[in-house]
DNA sequence: CTGTTAGCGCCTTCAT
DNA sequence: ATGAAGGCGCTAACAG
């Protein structure tokens, strides 16, 4: 099969000792000897067999990822900020995406169970029995947007809340106050997050019930294709709706133009996220920008100093990531209709 | 650390070779002892582990995937793809994207080197030498969009040449003689191959020298923002543009919003891979799609089962997957202006 | 049917 | 400074 650390010895005139020490610069070796090793391994292209490394107890340089299903392009960017610190760490990565239900999750876990020196988890929608499990599990952990108890791990989450606040406080301060919010999956936490920022902003305002602008959605367009359907019936009609995030927004926008209601003048729309895409809709989309790309980069920069650190001694780090609001076109101020007269004189 | 398989035996009061002989169902075992072994398994929460069974010339269960700096959807598509075959097949993927240069690529391979069973390899840059040397690692191998020579390995490459001329005659058909491309990356098999379906459309219309038609590009919105200021100030105007893919239609159709050029009046454009995205664009816009999931789920699927077959006498697969021309509102016909009447009236 | 034994490839004491 | 030998956890002969 391959060629093993015996070729090398035999062809270096030496024992296999000699050659694990040349090649991990243990102890010193006679530099006559120690060349003549370098010279037959780089002549066998030897390189040593990572199974038999990792039994002997020495790490397997893979982070593992898991994912839940993300959509386009927010994926794509997470990803590269992933991988391009796996490469400066000189770990690779073992992606396993798309879990849905508790035990896919966990057999995703198990698959990964020394194979990895470490794992990123994304899982918006796990409780802390999930949680707990997988730090049970004994691995290097470095979760993203995920409900973990401060402490308890190394932990990027972005600010949905803070997000999801300062959006609708941008459409609030433009006039609007009918807003519909499209929510995203209920058992999800940043899903819930951007709720509780919207009522938050809401509240301030003085709208304290804000059931019937609130609609069932997913992080998908499909959801805000559908989503708007029922908006558009509703009476009075919203002038502005918070879609569950970009994908979802593009639906809307999409079912808008259909139903030849012209946005933003007759209802603004926004997003959340700032995937790339968002500055070629038409109108361009206002959104929350997140950094998500920057927090993949970091999560592993991070897992990947908690897995040098033999001692684990290094506290957790717990941080709630910024986000940024980005106003584009689609949102303007609101028309004075009569319905929003008779709303602004009650207000 | 881990819990072994002597421990398995230990608490089930049977040797190790019982143990394994029951966790693998190779021999029979008496109902009593294989029923306390698996109860001690269980009990222990017991798992192989999987460097030794590499060790000993198994399988390791990982496929390696390696990827170009991919964009956003389709990206993410192709992912999915590959993450349900390798679901469906009991494997687990690694990844790894942003390569460019071609020792960055070898670095890659190497780090996989006896970490997985077999590579995904998409590499449409690579030349011939490239692939002959991917070969000679010993590895199954299938390659997703990638010049290879037939009969060498398995190959899925989606038909970038027929997408090419399709779209180009639809445009044709329409009326449009002056028809710019945007082109993809020079050294790009892909890209190439669909220069070469564009020449070909414009060919059969008599249409030879199409040099100043065709401008520089890239898979990037950024591209085909930046192109499209060289079509614009071309003379005479193109009627029509033709971007590298997708994501550089929408930088296209970017620009020329900003330069108020109306789409699809002024100028038509279409796309390239038929991302999701494309239906929410405005106007929502004419591409070729590629079945970029589906394509990734084959090549896993396939690749699988190549690593199955102990013999490796399975021929391998060349196959050229059909594309299909997607045709909405971004394309209409030519406006009669004077320079197409003089072009009609030469053609 | 089942236990004992020999490695898989490597690193690491332990002698020398 | 260097070689010999043990063992990481597991599977596959090999004896019973």
């Amino acid at each position: 099969m391959g060629i093993t650390i015996h070729d090398v010895a035999r062809r270096a005139g030496v024992s296999i000792s000699t050659v694990s020490r040349v090649l991990n610069d243990t102890t010193a070796v006679h530099e006559d000897k120690r060349r003549s090793v370098i010279e037959a391994a780089e002549a066998l292209g030897y390189s040593p067999n990572p199974a038999a490394r990792s039994l002997l107890g020495k790490k397997t340089g893979g982070i593992g990822v898991l994912l839940p299903h993300v959509g386009g392009e927010f994926f794509a960017e997470l990803l590269n900020g992933l991988d391009e610190a796996a490469h400066a760490s000189g770990h690779f990565l073992v992606i396993s995406t798309s879990y849905r239900h508790r035990d896919e999750f966990n057999a995703a876990i198990r698959a990964m169970d020394r194979r990895v020196d470490g794992l990123i988890v994304m899982a918006p929608e796990l409780d802390a029995e999930g949680v707990a499990s997988i730090l049970s599990s004994g691995n290097a952990v470095s979760f993203i947007n995920t409900l973990v108890e401060e402490g308890s791990a190394d932990v990027l989450n972005f600010d949905n809340f803070g997000g999801a606040l300062a959006l609708t406080q941008h459409l609030l301060g433009l006039g609007h106050r009918r807003i519909a919010l499209i929510k995203g999956p209920s058992g999800a936490w940043d899903a819930q997050e951007r709720v509780r920022g919207y009522r938050a902003a809401m509240a301030e305002e003085g709208i304290e019930d804000t059931a019937s602008l609130e609609f069932e959605g997913e992080y998908t367009s499909i959801a805000g294709y559908d989503a708007t359907g029922a908006i558009l019936e509703a009476v009075p009609q919203p002038t502005a709706i918070i879609a569950a995030n970009d994908d979802c927004a593009a639906g809307v926008l999409s079912a808008l133009s259909e139903a030849g209601v012209s946005v933003p003048h007759a209802v603004a729309v926004a997003g959340f996220d700032g995937i790339p895409s968002t500055q070629y809709t038409l109108p361009p989309l206002t959104t929350v920008r997140v950094p998500i790309g920057e927090i993949g980069y970091r999560a592993v920069s991070r897992l990947a100093a908690r897995i040098e650190d033999q001692e684990g001694e290094v506290a957790t780090q717990y941080e709630t990531v910024p986000v940024e609001l980005v106003v584009r076109k689609s949102t303007v101020a609101a028309l004075p209709d009569s319905a929003d007269l008779g709303a602004a004189s009650t207000g």
